[in-house]
RNA sequence: GGCCUCGUAGCUCAGUGGAUAGAGCAUCUGCCUUCUAAGCAGAGGGUCGCAGGUUCGAAUCUUGCCGAGGUCACCA
């Protein structure tokens, strides 16, 4: 980056003597040269012909001469139309591999001081994780992970939707059908246990649904009156009140689901700081309802619900506490970010949650600023595409929803039959092979995700598995892979230690460096833009880089010892920017595939 | 209808002011007595939804239209 920098100051000060002009810095374009040219960094002439008076071919040559001149880093350029190509030399070069061989952590930002706190998952308690949690999960424990990486002070939180219409009617069903059973009775993973429950009571709705119908009710009506909704309804009143019974059914479905959950969590791999239910905040969200009230910042209706006013910031009057004084889905947002400041005093709060939500957070951000908390303004909304089947939304009375546990089992039997096929099979044995499909097939299901930004929708088609080769998770592993196997053939050799003797650099190897010379900065952007895709495209680029490097020359049979040691550094430094950006994105890494 | 997001190769995606728009999958052709072929090299495949505007220069910024999705609930 530094470079870059310094480029750019080189230039302000050559244009400025060479035509006597007083540009600043903003004029200056340098990108990066493409691969197809000669040189590093290209200099953009265009926006100096109109100073220089000249054609962009003269300009640029006359620029590039003055560069030399002021720059003893520079090696040489070329000009090809407006463009100025730029070639550092190999020692520059060879100094930057050093520098990053030398560095511990390459690619680690410094601190910011910047604390950030990261919600992410979210789950309702009456239902299994499915494809559109996956999603937002990989999402979130990625960007938590790449925040740090850039220097933040980062906690990733969970916020449990424990309460509600939703485990009332999972609750319902089962008094009236689960007969006592249990998911250790069973033997059903506790959150698919409830789960199937909630499908229970949609059948039982429909039955009765159909038979108010018969009776002559329309559908509207008949949605509302059935036996078993009213049953949920009432349960709800029941669990508001504080009903011992129905607060004890409520704990005992809960904590079933949470054994589910942390089941799903830890093969997923995420994890969370702290979890905070919505039970036990929505409450405070409305006394900070009444605040607003008092402070003038809200009004009340003359039914006595309380609203707030948001036309000046061009959105619509939003209602925040019912007529019967019961919350709404915003007051529980309230109190959670309120108590989460008080357990993290955090500059900013990440929202993972996906676009259907874009109006309740901007809500909930001018809210919060009219209450004049702290944390208002640091709110951020990460928001990301759903996930759709070729079917269009998943529905779970269509029976369409891709449940989570059964995705990753699936992904894990794709690499498990596809080592199987290959011959290196019998180079591990059951226990390795199971492990090694576990990261392979999970791997392949993460970087699927992750690799698309996130604000974009996916398209995911459950016929069609998803690919171990290719633009995918498991090349970038297997490209780490080959290059740990290097290291164990050099080590055999009594070679552990690498260092730079020549400086003379090949073009590829050359163009590996400034690969990896890019590493920090990608994880810069990343974190600015709330993107793991920059991290993914960026680790998958580099790995085709060596790949094709990999191909052509040879390390352990290097033509020379320097070149051994230089190309060691360079495939040391590549494994090393892989298997971290991988554990970016929570892949891991084998030593061997 | 108002607002928001998206539209790039047959398919899945990169590319947010610069050069001849790039990958992967799929199709076709080569490459394993040489560091792991989940790889490498190559071929074909494009009106960047359409039309105007700004600019030396537009897939990228802007306006309009078309198409897809979301949202505008005293649901969550």
């Amino acid at each position: 980056m530094e470079l870059i920098a310094q480029l750019k100051k080189d230039a302000v000060a050559v244009v400025n003597k060479l035509y006597n002009q007083q540009v600043d810095a903003t004029i200056i374009k340098i990108d990066k040269t493409p691969p197809e040219f000669t040189g590093e960094l290209t200099l953009v002439i265009f926006p100096f012909v109109k100073i220089s008076k000249k054609n962009p071919e003269v300009t640029a040559n006359e620029i590039g001469e003055a560069l030399m001149a002021v720059n003893s880093t520079i090696a040489g350029f070329n000009v090809v139309k407006g463009f100025l190509n730029i070639s550092f030399t190999d020692v520059y070069w060879s100094g930057v591999l050093q520098h990053i061989h030398n560095t511990k952590n390459y690619g680690i930002l410094a601190a910011t001081g910047k604390k950030v706190v990261l919600e992410y998952c979210g789950p309702n308690t009456n239902k299994p994780l499915h494809l559109g949690h996956v999603r937002n999960v990989l999402l979130g424990y990625a960007a938590a992970n790449i925040l740090a990486a850039a220097g933040h002070e980062v906690h990733k939180v969970n916020i449990l939707n424990d309460r509600g219409i939703a485990i009332c009617k999972s609750m319902v069903a089962y008094e009236r059908n689960g007969n006592g059973s249990t998911p250790a009775s069973t033997g059903i993973k506790g959150d698919h246990f409830v789960g199937n429950y909630y499908i229970e009571f949609a059948k039982i709705h429909e039955a009765e649904m159909a038979a108010l119908i018969a009776a002559g009710k329309t559908k509207e009506e008949a949605e509302k009156n059935t036996p078993i909704y009213l049953a949920a309804q009432e349960m709800l009143r029941k669990w508001e009140a504080g009903d011992a019974a129905v607060l004890d059914l409520w704990n005992t479905m809960n904590s079933w689901v949470y054994e589910g959950f942390g089941v799903t969590y830890q093969k997923i791999g995420i994890d969370f700081e702290k979890e905070y239910k919505e039970s036990e905040f929505y409450l405070h969200g409305k006394k900070m309802v009444q605040e607003g009230l008092t402070q003038g910042a809200f009004f009340k209706k003359e039914d006595g619900s309380i609203w707030v006013d948001l036309t000046s910031d061009g959105l619509d009057q939003k209602v925040l506490l019912r007529a019967d004084g019961t919350s709404m889905y915003i007051t529980q947002d309230m109190g959670v970010a309120e108590a989460r400041y008080g357990d993290f005093k955090m500059d900013t709060s990440v929202y993972v949650v996906a676009n259907e939500q874009d109006y309740h957070f901007k809500v909930l951000k001018l809210v919060l600023q009219k209450l004049g908390r702290p944390y208002g303004d640091g709110i951020y909304h990460l928001s990301y595409g759903m996930v759709d089947l070729p079917e269009g939304k998943m529905k779970s009375r269509e029976g369409t929803v891709v449940d989570a546990d059964d995705l990753m089992s699936e992904m894990t039997e794709e690499a498990k039959s596809f080592l199987a096929a290959s011959e290196k099979s019998t180079a591990f044995n059951e226990t390795e092979k199971q492990v090694l499909a576990e990261q392979i097939g999970l791997s392949a299901l993460k970087y699927f995700i992750l690799k698309v930004d996130p604000k974009k929708r996916i398209l995911f088609n459950p016929k069609e598995s998803i690919d171990l080769q290719g633009h995918t998770g498991p090349f970038i592993q297997y490209s780490y892979a080959r290059i740990q196997s290097i290291f164990r053939k050099l080590a055999e050799n009594g070679l552990n230690e690498f260092r730079l003797n020549g400086t003379d650099l090949l073009p590829a190897e050359k163009s590996l460096i400034v690969n990896i010379y890019q590493y920090p900065g990608v994880i810069q952007s990343a974190a600015d833009n709330y993107s793991p895709a920059e991290v993914a495209n960026y680790i998958y680029n580099l790995a085709k880089q060596f790949n094709s490097f990999y191909a052509e020359h040879s390390i352990t049979k290097a033509e020379s010892a320097d070149k051994q040691h230089l190309r060691a550094i360079i495939a040391g430094q590549t494994a090393y920017i892989l298997k971290h950006g991988l554990m970016l994105l929570g892949i891991q890494s084998p030593e061997r595939m």
